[in-house]
DNA sequence: TGCGAAAATGTTTCCGCTCACATTCGCGGG
DNA sequence: CCCGCGAATGTGAGCGGAAACATTTTCGCA
């Protein structure tokens, strides 16, 4: 089929950061006249041209591409060859309208930006794709609820197999349940009011993590700076807290509330609202715990001699904070998995689906956090 | 239409960390018998089931739905009304067969991890979205040129209307441009190579403008970390560097390879490769930067007195960095919007595109970068 | 008041594919 | 050697919408 032409644009009049062009595609360009160079590209073949080629039938190349088995070879073979020679595409389009089935998953995102969100993005993509399915991400934004009718308007005219909805606030909950999907749904990081033991949320386990970690090194007087607290994430986080502090016999000090941010957790810190007993902080994630650590830095507050910190997502740059940041790991890839395996439970209607271990947030252990002076 | 159910599940038999479900989706289950309790959901209206209701023919709600002027009120009322009370969603597949025209765009990005692209994929699908299209992202293997032929496949077999490309390095320029896609393409940051003047270049612009200030404050012996130099943004930053030290008569210190990771800042600067005399480093991106930084400190360094660090990216850790990082801000939205309309320049074929403005690095003085001593 | 053209609306066929059903083919047994 | 039955293959319809073309209104004006 179509040989695209790599055109490189000879000379860039307009700005441009480097373009290669390739047009081939059919604009069913209909200008009047014009003198538009349309470079037409040769039709897609159809299962039909596939199957005149073949000399059988447009249902056996259907057959054949189903995967079926009760094929003669000479056919198979026929039809194998007429496919390839025609560099044949199936048009997913007429697939999805002829089966009312698809392969498209949507995943909806409050904010690409977030560390956490977009590698468990990336996760939910290669599964996705591993598995032939084809993910469209969806940002929505959180403060503007409109927009997100908009988009939810949007996914539901799509042939969507599933929809993955991650960093879920409170909004984009209710929004999410009030405009009704048709098509099953996977919410991550649900209600903090979950039924069952709060400590099988990977929040609350990896925050817990952290906090036995700052308890076992002798710290008594901890505080949790959160994460924006509309967050289903975040409130996980702070029950995981509050639970083990409470369990442990912990003062409690009540919880600062940062929104994700470096700034928050700056403003945090410097905002002179934390208790001078606090020997500890648990930041909500590593950007907070970075916005934290400048704070103390700039306070003359030393770390982790005069206070210890921890994060939680252990992105790539934690490692190179100053001081190397004591954090949570959370496997990203593993976690994409495992949603897109829940989901497909789901589309499958499975009752109990089988989705593999859940992921284990992992303590990672550096230099900002010690024994308290 | 249907009014999709949100179940919480009632007990978590198996750990998730919480999940809404909206089972809605005619799964045409084809369990032979089974008890599958298979919810079925009222069948999505179509254009003719509105127009049954509205009393009309299916081709004038059709046109009501593209727009079409000369339409009776009172028709049109019916018509709206009816939409209305089916809670019509047009079916974005059966659309596409059918005008052979696509409102889906694919943005193909190499690492959706790195801050730079995941930011301007944030902004492509933004824009997109506000033109009616839907961004599917693809996340692909470097490193693994069958995946990417996979994946290419797959694209292959999407109603797609355009393709943007991000983050390319070598290997996936040479991959795409090989498979031939039949789409309009958009191929960001281009080859070093480029036509025209490298200042066009907003990847050249911007490392130049760190360069500049940094020579601006005084300093003369400045050495550049590099990104993965497969990559065509890290070649374009190299290029822009070259130019202006060379235009500036500095003394030529070789670039120091690096791979956009914080490690690999960290490793330039441990490693010792750096002439002693260099007073100032411009490092590829803020990440970079990053581990330079730690090193520097590692090493009793001081930054910014003994020497200066500048970034690329301006990403919202950087003001918090210690120290804070002086560095170059791309507004990955605003770019965004910028490849989005070049794209679609592309798809309608136009000659000259008018996309707006180009967007201006901008140079964010902080505190990593002073006089020399 | 009636005619014709423009405006409004309706009908048909097709997009590429899958599904349900119809038909043909091939082979073994009576 | 022919029948019958299962395997292999073919045929037609329809998914939901848009485009081309056909038909019916509507309305201005002679």
């Amino acid at each position: 089929m179509t040989l695209a032409a790599v055109v490189r644009s000879p000379s860039l009049t307009w700005p441009r950061d480097s373009v290669a062009i390739v047009t081939m595609f059919p604009h069913t360009n209909t200008r009047k006249q014009g003198k538009t160079v349309t470079v037409r590209q040769r039709k897609a073949a159809t299962i039909y041209d596939v199957a005149t080629r073949a000399g059988v039938s447009h249902q056996t190349v259907s057959r054949y591409l189903a995967g079926f088995e009760g094929i003669r070879p000479s056919t198979r073979e026929r039809v194998a060859t007429a496919l390839k020679e025609l560099d044949y595409r199936p048009n997913l389009a007429a697939r999805s309208l002829a089966t009312n089935r698809a392969h498209r998953i949507a995943v909806l995102t409050g904010d690409l930006l977030a560390a956490g969100p977009s590698r468990t993005v990336q996760g939910v993509a290669e599964a996705s794709r591993a598995a032939g399915y084809v993910v469209d991400i969806i940002g929505i934004d959180v403060d503007n609820s409109e927009s997100l009718r908009e988009v939810i308007d949007v996914i539901r005219g799509q042939d969507l197999a599933g929809v993955v909805a991650l960093a879920v606030s409170d909004r984009i909950h209710d929004a999410i349940a009030e405009l009704a999907i048709d098509a099953p749904l996977y919410l991550d990081s649900g209600p903090a009011d979950l039924p069952g033991p709060v400590g099988q949320s990977f929040n609350a386990v990896g925050i817990q993590l952290a906090l036995q970690h700052l308890i076992d090194l002798g710290h008594r007087e901890i505080v949790h700076i959160t994460g924006a607290m509309d967050y289903l994430a975040a409130k996980a986080r702070v029950k995981g807290f509050e639970q083990l502090a409470l369990e442990r016999g912990l003062r409690v000090h009540p919880i600062i509330e940062g929104d994700w941010t470096p700034r928050s957790g700056y403003a945090a810190v410097a905002s002179g609202q934390i208790d001078p007993i606090v020997t500890a902080i648990v930041a909500a994630n590593d950007q907070i715990a970075l916005g934290a650590l400048r704070a103390l830095d700039e306070a003359g507050v030393r770390c982790p001699a005069d206070i210890s910190v921890t994060g939680f997502d252990d992105i790539p740059e934690a490692e190179y904070y100053t001081p190397s940041l004591t954090t949570v790991r959370i496997d990203f890839q593993q976690q994409g998995t495992y949603i897109f395996n829940a989901l497909m439970a789901q589309i499958r209607g499975d009752e109990r689906p089988e989705t593999g271990a859940f992921i284990k947030p992992q303590l990672v252990v550096r230099a900002s956090a010690a024994p308290p002076r």
